[in-house]
RNA sequence: GGGCGCUUAGCUCAGUUGGUCAGAGCGCCGCCCUUACAAGGCGGAAGUCAUAAGUUCGAGUCUUAUAGCGCCCA
């Protein structure tokens, strides 16, 4: 026997490192487009330049690189494009508290000093997720890196600009938009979350001009009241129809403002007044542009208030403006009452401030006609999104699509391609390379929202929209794998920018991960600090364990309730194939047998194994082909754990110690077989692990695992007969091992086994005695096709067979009464159901055939066994 | 208000096109350091498949309603 070439525990920091090198040096990861193969392309959702690696990335990554490294497998050019994103919005507030720690404001500098430094920081912090993403173990095409910012990618995104422009779908507008005041620029819809608050809803009279009453409007966000151009009813209301054409002394300020009438009014909000602030709220806006009300803009870009308020309130903040005027107000007896109120309010996703509605001049990109063929795309199966349910998300949101806000007022990102003439700002120039007389011209100020820059990454990270071999070859990608919660701001405009500039969808399949959460079913975030750190995790548990454990436990389509303790699952499964493999070193002579397994007469346990292995290899190509992770990890784990480690390797054991050389040696070749087997399938999952044990137990002449030919099944090795047999002697073996267990019997001890079979089942427990001797711990086995019965024994009933374990002194007669009568309870249970449905004229009429046959079998089974086990019973009473 | 999803063992979840006596991991109980593995082995206990109705010969699976939970959109 040769000695143990492995450590008894696996130790994955010894090995992790050294494979990815040794990849990486092969050049494993890198390909070239070979019309020979056939492509297979994945894009990488471009991690953010700020962001560090979390428990989403390696789930998403994690999947990704089970695709890639499959594909590799399978002989396909299987390119992984990775890259990075430059974030505008994030990136540039870490710059700018970057910059005010070295004292430093950012208004102080010009938008190219700024830049150099935004760039320095990039060059410093940017890479970081590259970097650990390899320790992830992620084989992407490394030298196919992009980042949303390189040359080459910001060509692309200021010619989709042009291009839209000049097709007249960019136009400028002069909007409220959703603002954030701690960006200080303008967002999209998209990335504005709602949420509920604790509020309250303030009372304000506002005195009717030319009379002592007073009008009472409820509002939210009393400080905006100074922006108020009309207060407005409804016309139905008959409340107030006789004020129509009155007008207000607006408190605070010395303006007069009308009174109106406007279907949206709801009669049934608070007092059924409302104040109507057009140039701050959507909703007032549209009663603005409808009664043509003067717009009042009460603030600067922080959410200060400006010079349109009276100078009390100037340069507050919208908190302290709101306190002083409802002191204020309440000075003045102008305050009515304040009621509780819980109400939904827009937060900024990146700032995570309330967001303000703000009036300013940005770009918009018209959706409606650009997003068509995307929708027929996804609705005619063109892509397909797992799971389905999605779907109607998409549909949704696409059918009610509103145009892009793409202008951000940042620095950090790609300039507007548009200049305006110095000399008449309303002749405007757009183009990729500007004007040629610069000096007469003045470029944008703006910069392109960071989704105007991603939504292309399928096809710009090549050398669109020049001529490109490569273009040509990778696009279309294969399957995206993503997150739903950016199904909108990415997935849905990857698939309208594919159409409009490829003629072509840039996916095919879409698969949507789940969303981790924590024990508590609350969402992995920074700002909650409740999302564990990979790292942590990698050096506890092993990457490859908390990649396999995580695929594990992640069901397709719903959340998971993350918990490091999961992973336990997958580091145990890593130890257990490391252990099961050293097993196999052990007892392989030096050389490795290079067996033709045809030409062997094999026994029943092999040709058990290897048709459990066809059906793995069936099970977890099905899975994976339908994006089916979770099954076919399980797949492997229950194939490797219960019927090779369990059963088969157990089995091997008494083949190797009974001398019988020729057996031995098949034994070995087929447990050497299929543990490669077993290797090579987990590979995707666990890379580090399978390679490090592959090249124990590979062929000289076999290539790395990382490489090496993917499973696929060999029907030549499926063997319908072999299960029933292998069934029965596992049967008898756990039925002996249950009756020890339940009277006590210790292990050392060896009992005898007497069975009343058929000839049939007689000639299969003689042909493999040994192997239940070892593993049932027995004795003698003496089998008869019928006869009196021992004495003194526990019995129990396999397959119509009767096992006598006789128990002299051992048996404790009320045990084994308790134990018969709770099988003989749950057969008659069981068989009352079948019993039923055999008495049911419509079932015997309309049910198959072969489900009325089955159950008849049932029946007939089910009854042996009672009469049996009655019977049994019987003798001990 | 509209949409989507979920509810199966104490916990976390599988469960293909409706048809084996409903499964796994963790936890729990008993025995075992059996020369790959105690991160292990063997055995065991544990479920009215949320509730109600319907379709069907037959429902965890299909339909509808209800309840609870979660998410998205307005």
């Amino acid at each position: 026997m040769a000695q143990p070439q492995l450590e008894k525990v696996y130790d994955p920091n010894r090995v992790e490192d050294k494979w990815y090198q040794h990849w990486l040096d092969q050049n494993y990861f890198h390909v070239e487009p070979d019309p020979q193969k056939k492509p297979y392309t994945v894009v990488i959702p471009p991690p953010n330049i700020t962001g560090m690696l979390t428990m989403g990335h390696v789930l998403n990554n994690t999947i990704q690189d089970i695709l890639i490294r499959k594909a590799r497998m399978e002989g396909k050019q299987a390119c992984w494009i990775p890259g990075t994103d430059h974030a505008s919005i994030a990136t540039e507030t870490k710059v700018v508290d970057m910059l005010m720690d070295q004292g430093i404001e950012k208004d102080s500098l010009s938008r190219e000093e700024f830049l150099d430094h935004a760039w320095q920081w990039k060059e410093k912090y940017g890479g970081i997720i590259i970097q650990q993403l390899k320790k992830l173990g992620c084989s992407c095409d490394w030298e196919r890196e992009r980042f949303t910012m390189d040359d080459g990618y910001t060509r692309a995104v200021l010619e989709a600009f042009v291009k839209l422009y000049e097709k007249g779908l960019i136009y400028k507008g002069h909007r409220l938009v959703n603002w954030c005041p701690v960006s200080k620029s303008a967002i999209s819809d998209e990335e504005v979350t709602h949420q509920e608050v604790n509020g309250h809803l303030w009372y304000l009279r506002y005195p009717i001009t030319g009379s002592d009453e007073f009008l009472v409007v409820a509002t939210t966000r009393p400080e905006t009241m100074l922006g108020d151009t009309a207060v407005a009813i409804h016309p139905k209301d008959k409340r107030y129809k006789h004020l129509l054409g009155e007008s207000v002394s607006l408190p605070l300020t010395k303006r007069e403002i009308p009174i109106i009438a406007d279907e949206f009014v709801d009669p049934e909000f608070g007092t059924g007044c409302v104040k109507v602030t057009p140039a701050h709220d959507p909703n007032d806006f549209v009663i603005g542009e409808r009664h043509n009300l003067a717009f009042i803009n009460i603030m600067n870009a922080d959410a200060s208030l400006n010079s349109n308020v009276p100078e009390k309130y100037r340069d507050m903040s919208r908190e302290d403006a709101r306190e002083a005027v409802v002191n204020d107000l309440e000075a003045a007896g102008l305050l009515e009452t304040i009621e509780e109120y819980i109400h939904k309010v827009g937060f900024s996703e990146r700032g995570s401030v309330p967001i303000e509605y703000y009036m300013s001049d940005q770009w918009f990109l018209k959706m409606t006609e650009l997003s068509k063929p995307a929708l027929d795309a996804v609705n005619k199966g063109l892509i397909n999104f797992h799971p389905t349910h999605w779907v109607k998300t998409y549909n949704h949101w696409m059918e009610n699509i509103k145009d892009w806000c793409i202008s951000r007022q940042l620095w950090w990102g790609h300039r507007i391609p548009v200049w305006y003439h110095n000399e008449d700002p309303k002749k405007i120039h757009v183009s990729l390379d500007g004007p040629e007389d610069k000096e007469n011209w003045t470029q944008d100020k703006d910069v392109l929202d960071t989704w105007a820059s991603s939504w292309l990454w399928p096809f710009a990270v090549h050398q669109w929209p020049e001529k490109d071999h490569d273009l040509d070859y990778f696009y279309p990608t294969a399957s995206l794998v993503t997150g739903p919660d950016i199904i909108f701001f990415w997935v849905a405009r990857m698939i309208i920018s594919g159409y409009e500039f490829m003629d072509n969808a840039p996916f095919k399949d879409v698969y949507f991960t789940s969303i981790l959460r924590d024990e508590n079913g609350k969402k992995f975030s920074k700002s909650l600090g409740n999302s564990p750190d990979p790292f942590d995790l990698f050096e506890k548990y092993g990457t490859d364990a908390v990649r396999f454990g995580t695929m594990l436990m992640a069901p397709q389509g719903l959340d998971v309730l993350f918990s490091p303790k999961r992973l336990e699952v997958g580091r145990n499964f890593i130890n257990k194939l490391w252990n099961a493999s050293r097993f196999v070193l052990m007892n392989v002579e030096d050389d490795l047998p290079v067996l033709d397994l045809s030409e062997k007469d094999l026994n029943l346990p092999e040709l058990w194994i290897l048709s459990r292995l066809q059906r793995t290899i069936e099970r977890v190509n099905r899975n994976l082909s339908r994006f089916h992770f979770n099954e076919a990890a399980k797949a492997i784990y229950e194939f490797t754990w219960s019927d090779y480690c369990d059963w088969y390797i157990e089995i091997a054991k008494t083949h190797f110690s009974n001398g019988d050389k020729s057996s031995a040696n098949a034994t070995r070749a087929v447990t050497v077989h299929v543990l490669r087997k077993i290797i090579l399938l987990l590979h995707p999952y666990a890379p580090f692990v399978t390679e490090e044990i592959w090249s124990q137990i590979k062929n000289e002449d076999d290539v790395d695992a990382i490489i090496s030919a993917w499973p696929i099944v060999d029907e030549n090795w499926i063997d319908e007969t072999v299960d029933p047999q292998m069934e029965l002697l596992k049967g008898v073996i756990s039925s002996v091992r249950t009756i020890r267990a339940q009277m006590n019997v210790p292990p050392g001890k060896y009992a005898d086994m007497i069975v009343h079979c058929n000839p049939k089942q007689k000639s299969i427990l003689n042909s493999y005695s040994t192997i239940i001797r070892s593993l049932a711990r027995i004795d003698n086995i003496t089998s008869s096709e019928g006869g009196n019965k021992p004495l003194n024994s526990a019995t129990s009933v396999v397959d119509g067979m009767e096992i006598f374990i006789p128990l002299e002194g051992l048996i404790d007669f009320d045990l084994e009464r308790n134990r018969l009568q709770k099988r003989i309870d749950e057969i008659e249970s069981h068989l009352e159901v079948v019993y039923q449905k055999l008495r049911n004229k419509d079932f015997l009429k309309r049910a198959p055939e072969n489900v009325v046959e089955r159950e008849k079998e049932k029946r007939a089974e089910m009854s042996e066994e009672l009469k049996k086990m009655l019977s049994n019973l019987e003798m001990i009473q």
